[in-house]
DNA sequence: AACGAAGTCAACCGCTAATTT
DNA sequence: GAAATTAGCGGTTGACTTCGT
């Protein structure tokens, strides 16, 4: 038999839509007694006409301790950029990097504000590229740049030279200790222009 | 001041993976 | 091992806000 759609097994109609402050209220109390589990458990007995779904989300991107909200740094946004361009849309591995900001959050400032910023990067990129065929140079050394996107979807990163297991590869089991270590590894073997293969080496 | 376009962000949906029974 | 249930992810939607005319 076919899993059942979400976990709306039962007709009764749920609130939708924006969540008030008293919802909000009765979910924080629930989960600081009873611990963020068993969501559709959660909607329930904390008495919020909500599905499970909608609660482990309002948890996780709104009422989790240690949130930040709002305000990405440069920091922040410069490694939102170069792990985007290692892993991909896997916005929870990026946010995983990220203390205190939620997937929906980095793919929400990603689509609103990065996704325009590459575009128009690309752009000039093209342009000054395109004075530059007029003299014939360098051999492109493809990937910076015209990869973007395409890192999604199943677990491992595709590059035209390199095809591995994030997970496996990352450990990024080790929640909770935002390890930067290994990202800035290699982040620093991606100033050069090195490929994949050769930055894999490196690390390991 | 009014209105439409564009931008932003919270929340929902559909799906898969992982876990439990 | 199979089926059912739960958790989690990424894509998409829609309400609201801001901006330009």
């Amino acid at each position: 038999m076919a899993p059942k759609k979400n976990d709306g097994s039962t007709k009764r109609i749920m609130n939708k839509g924006a969540w008030t402050a008293e919802e909000d209220r009765k979910l924080a109390e629930y989960i600081e007694i009873h611990g963020a589990k068993r969501w559709k458990t959660v909607a329930s007995i904390a008495g919020l006409n909500r599905c499970g779904k909608s609660c482990r989300l309002r948890w996780l991107n709104y009422l989790r301790p240690n949130i930040k909200r709002g305000n990405i740094s440069d920091d922040e946004e410069d490694l939102i950029l170069r792990l985007h361009k290692l892993l991909g849309n896997r916005w929870s591995l990026i946010a995983g990097r990220l203390p205190g900001r939620t997937d929906n959050e980095i793919k929400n400032y990603w689509n609103s504000h990065l996704s325009k910023k590459i575009n128009h990067n690309e752009k000039t990129l093209q342009n000054s590229r395109a004075q530059e065929t007029a003299t014939p140079s360098q051999k492109d050394s493809g990937t910076e740049g015209d990869e973007e996107e395409e890192g999604g979807g199943k677990e491992s990163v595709n590059n035209s030279d390199l095809n591995f297991d994030v997970n496996e590869f990352f450990d990024f089991s080790a929640e909770g200790s935002y390890g930067l270590e290994w990202v800035n590894k290699f982040l620093e073997l991606d100033e050069d222009t090195m490929n994949y293969s050769e930055k894999v080496s490196n690390i390991i």
